[in-house]
RNA sequence: GGCCCGUUCGUCUAUCGGUUAGGACGUUAGGUUUUCAUCCUAGAAAGAGGGGUUCGACUCCCCUACGGGCUACCA
């Protein structure tokens, strides 16, 4: 059968980068097998919504390349794909339930049930409305047909799960088998007052009509496992499977990652910027960067590979190589393996996924930019060190490693070696620039290595940096001399 | 508190009863380089603890500890 699997996030909010590993791994599985991958907002929680964020979700997973099949935007066969358009479907599956005697009405109101909460509370006891209580409390099971129907006519109402005592076993394909007694449970909201289904509801509901075929999803929903399978049962409808990821943690400290540990951490959460948030992408991700760190996050291909695109992903992945333990957060080895997809880029292909960092260099070197950018290439981490790599590219040095020039004055006469580097650049121009100033340092018994030093400094403004001799030849013969004669300033200018 | 899941170097992980416990990030020391980066070489670094089962346990079982999740008219 082919698989039918989906990302349901709920759009409260961005998609963060745990959500997108589960989106992630939910492709991988379905693609590895030639399945369907289906997009799904749960947008039931109206208190919550945030707005534009289900739109982030399909921008978010546009970039990194995940594609549904069937979406809100893109609809299918079995849409529609956002929850609050479904309710319908909603009112009608609850009808059956409520006629079979698997559901039923509750009246109770949020103070009562606060009442008995606190009441257990200060016994040290946890209130559930369960089998054990149901019966004295408000709710249809207590009551006969018309006074159901006036007290649905004139007070507001949830619809609750009747759970029966027992034991309930659910199957986890990672995990095995997972036993629970029914008495942990307690009779769960299927359907809010504001008559808009909760999670669990909408979820089953939508998991069977959608036909999803194994259902991936975090770790925080293995103890929700029972229930949704009761929900099934209850309709006599066949269970899908399920696989419960493995958490991403904090990489400090204790807990699962949350959208507040970037800020503190220095590292984005969202794949994308949100508001004022700075994302993955902002910050120099390459997607297929992200998208290769988020897979080895609780997963490994069983074998020592670790470079890996999309593609090469979906050929590899399999459910063992899953792990079950959460993992933490690690933003260097994020930007290491970010920096081996910079790594194999050439210059279309940055200018294609950031455009924005270019086109001061486009403008400026418009027939140089692939050059350039093979020069300074090994050095990114993140795109956004592109910038900081070509500057003196755009524009002479604004100051000088003071401390680099002093050290040199207390071995050499700089004012003499500049004039001297400067003699050479004025006679023979940049090409040969290296065996000239090697020439240069036998002739005039010169150490090699400050001339060198000088020439950077006088280029760069600082020690480090890419070939100085490319640079030379890329800013060309007039340039260096302006740069030269700068530094030669400099330096006279600072002497008192 | 209750229930559920988990636990190999600092971190991500390999190992599917017999290995000098392997790789990667990070880190340390060398080398290459005009410098930094890249690259190369080498090093330090791990089976939570206790019981079993077994000729033999990181691997299987139990207990404890620790970590995580859930315990809403949130998902």
């Amino acid at each position: 059968m082919k698989e039918r699997v989906r990302f349901a996030p709920s759009p409260t909010g961005p998609l963060h980068i745990g959500g997108l590993r589960t989106a992630l791994f939910n492709y991988l599985y379905t693609k590895s097998r030639n399945g369907t991958f289906i997009l799904r907002i749960e947008d039931t929680d109206r208190n919550r919504l945030v707005k534009n964020s289900d739109k982030y979700i399909e921008k978010a997973l546009s970039w990194a390349g995940i594609i549904p099949d069937e979406s809100p935007s893109l609809g299918g066969e079995y849409g529609p794909y956002m929850q609050s358009e479904r309710i319908s479907i909603y009112n009608e599956k609850i009808e059956l339930l409520i006629a079979a005697d698997k559901a039923y009405y509750a009246f109770d109101t949020d103070e009562e049930l606060g009442r008995l909460r606190s009441e257990k509370e200060k016994k040290g006891l946890v209130f559930k409305y369960d089998y054990s209580t149901r019966c004295s409390l408000d709710n249809s099971l207590s009551m006969n047909g018309e006074d159901i129907d006036t007290r649905i006519k004139k007070d507001s109402f949830v619809i609750r799960l009747k759970v029966n005592s027992g034991k309930t076993i659910s199957e986890d394909l990672l995990r095995g088998l997972v036993h629970f007694d029914n008495s942990v449970l307690d009779d769960k909201i299927l359907v809010k007052t504001d008559g808009f289904p909760t999670y669990h509801f909408a979820n089953i509901v939508d998991d069977h009509l959608m036909k999803i075929t194994t259902v991936i999803r975090g770790e925080e929903w293995l103890p929700s496992l029972p229930l949704h399978g009761l929900i099934h049962e209850a309709f006599g409808w066949e269970k899908p499977n399920y696989i419960h990821l493995p958490l991403i943690l904090k990489p400090y400290g204790k807990g699962k990652l949350s959208k507040r540990d970037g800020a503190k951490g220095g590292f984005p959460i969202f794949p994308l910027s949100w508001e004022k948030d700075e994302g993955f992408k902002e910050m120099g991700f390459l997607s297929s960067g992200m998208i290769n760190y988020l897979a080895l996050l609780g997963w490994n291909p069983g074998s020592d590979d670790e470079f890996f695109n999309l593609d090469d992903l979906i050929k590899l992945f399999n459910i063992k190589g899953l792990q079950k333990g959460g993992a933490k957060f690690d933003f260097e080895k994020a930007k290491w393996i970010n920096q081996q997809h910079l790594l194999r880029l050439d210059f279309n292909e940055f200018e294609i996924n950031f455009p924005e960092r270019v086109i001061d260099l486009k403008n400026k070197y418009p027939s140089k930019c692939a050059e350039i950018f093979l020069l300074v290439r090994e050095r990114l981490k993140l795109a956004g060190d592109f910038e900081k790599e070509i500057e003196f590219f755009l524009k002479d040095p604004a100051d000088y490693d003071q401390k680099a020039i002093n050290k040199l004055r207390s071995k050499n006469d700089v004012e003499v070696i500049i004039k001297e580097i400067e003699a050479v650049v004025e006679k023979n121009g940049v090409d040969r620039l290296k065996e000239n100033l090697s020439t240069l340092s036998g002739n005039k018994n010169i150490n090699f290595g400050s001339i060198m030093q000088l020439l950077r400094i006088s280029l760069v403004g600082k020690l480090s940096g890419p070939d100085i001799v490319k640079v030379s030849v890329l800013i060309e013969k007039s340039l260096t001399l302006k740069r030269l004669a700068n530094l030669k300033n400099h330096i006279k200018n600072n002497l008192s």
